[in-house]
DNA sequence: ACCGCGCGTGCCGTTCAATGAAATTCCGGC
DNA sequence: GCCGGAATTTCATTGAACGGCACGCGCGGT
């Protein structure tokens, strides 16, 4: 025995491998980056990620020659090209944009201010796409990002036609309109959601970083359910106020139609569908699928 | 004993963990998707990836917990709206579409046809960004997918631009006009490299799926070197045969400064720069750096 | 000059998470 | 009712993953 202290020898690898799986660990890794922190040391990696600098470094190599992690130019670690190409097939993503983008831009054609197109996750509002003039007021929310379901157009869109289950769980908790930090009462925010159902529009108006008005639509997909939601955001007090229903609204209904929706069954166009082929119905059993829980 | 044929009894677990690493696997799942291939059910990803079903099932379960899989509404797996959440991060993939979208519009506010933005990565260029008019000829490439360096106009002009021991690396191989298949001469290729690194613009014409014409410029990045290649593509014979020349290279400049390019040493604009602050420079000792190899 | 700190990295003994063949269940078609 | 393929569970085995420790380096303070 070298060690002189009579206390226990400190042998070398202590505690191994005990606990979360790899590929966790490694995930957490990739999710240690935010918008905000876009790139970072492998101490930061590692902190961040809470994986010990040993650890960090080894999968953080592994990433790196996978491609899912680069080093910039100043040696930090950033999140890889290769996993950006990737995700360029995730058909709820990139895939809609692919899609949409054209109808959008015939939106935009119309505005020149905000068209934004937005997909449920979990709890929240993801941006796929957003096409922005130049010299357009502010928009809070970046490609990308997460939007609150309870105080935006395509928030609210999306939660209105969402499983009464889930919408019950949202409404639930303590809700608060986003930037301005008022309280939502859940009566007014079902009377709201009734509201986007019958009319097939949601309407907002924000005021806190400047008056803009937002209208919203729902994109329905293949089996008929609201797969995203569309919206213009403009200046508040403008020349159209919701003059502008009428083109979201028909905007998504042509996006609608290109998903494949059985609705409006006008035999319109070509509308060729681009979404991999269904084949059979599936069970839908003790998988939790994709929009059942909270949890983000 | 209880098996009644003397041979080997056949223990459960025969071979385990003997070979790649568990993130590779993971890996190979996610990579089995391909531009044709979005959604596989299990059979497919397991024969895809060239994993045995009961370690594909493992793998594909965590993965659809973590996000970066989900199940369709036919219960086929495809890549997972947090994945590309999180390659919304990726600097050269994303991040850099955010700072070039609103010049790529000015381009496109110009021609009404196709604006390209493309970076390089191992042996191909990769499609960043591209605006479309809907009514425009025919690209051949998606965003998410991969260009040929040696003929196309931003492949050139990042060829061009690169190390030269690359360059030798791609003139080695027998390389062939990619939808023509007309072989390309290393000697004329260098040639062009040299005049599209003189002029600072590649002129491409290419007849195969339509007569086309493509002029790229490169884009600097904040230490100066070539990071990305912008692009109009128009149709060949129309009025604007290179006249387009000075509002790409103009474009594509202007680009530039906003990238934090110390070229052209205008005092202008504002030019916040949009990517992570550089802190110390980098040893760049035997860590094969994003650019190193060509392998893909 | 000297010291201390933190970061990136290599080392290595320990051990549990990962493994995949086989068995089982589930379905759809005939 | 029976067959074929897919999806899923089981389980004995073991090497891939783990993380504490130590080293070297660059930087800032004194």
């Amino acid at each position: 025995m070298t060690n002189a202290s009579g206390a226990s020898p400190a042998p070398r690898g202590r505690r191994p491998a005990h606990g979360e799986p790899v590929i966790d660990r490694a995930f957490a890794l990739l999710t240690a980056f935010t918008a905000t922190r876009r790139s970072m040391t492998l101490a930061e990696l590692s902190r961040a990620s809470g994986t010990p600098p040993s650890t960090a470094l080894r999968l953080a190599r592994r990433l790196l020659q996978l491609g899912a992690l680069e080093r910039g130019a100043d040696g930090r670690y950033v999140i890889g090209l290769r996993l950006w190409e990737l995700a360029s097939l995730a058909p709820r993503g990139h895939g809609l944009r692919e899609v949409a983008l054209p109808y959008m831009e015939d939106l935009y054609e119309a505005t020149h201010q905000h068209v934004l197109l937005a997909v449920r996750d979990g709890a929240e509002a993801l941006l796929v796409e957003r096409l922005s003039a130049r010299d357009a007021v502010n928009v809070l929310y970046r490609v990308g990002g997460r939007l609150p379901l309870h105080s935006t157009g395509v928030g609210l869109v999306l939660l209105a036609h969402a499983e009464a289950q889930f919408q019950d769980r949202i409404l639930a908790r303590p809700l608060v309109h986003e930037p301005e930090g008022v309280p939502v009462s859940p009566a007014a925010l079902r009377r709201t959601l009734a509201e986007v159902r019958r009319t097939g529009l949601a309407v907002v108006e924000r005021s806190e970083p400047g008056p803009v008005v937002a209208v919203a639509a729902p994109v329905h997909g293949g089996d008929d359910s609201v797969v995203a939601a569309l919206s213009v955001v403009v200046p508040a007090g403008g020349a159209e106020p919701r003059g502008l229903s009428p083109a979201v609204r028909a905007t998504a209904r042509a996006l609608s139609r290109s998903l494949g929706s059985p609705r409006s069954a006008a035999p319109p166009a070509p509308a060729r569908d681009p979404f991999p082929r269904p084949r059979r119905m599936w069970p839908m059993a003790r998988h939790r699928g994709t929009f059942a829980g909270i949890a983000r």
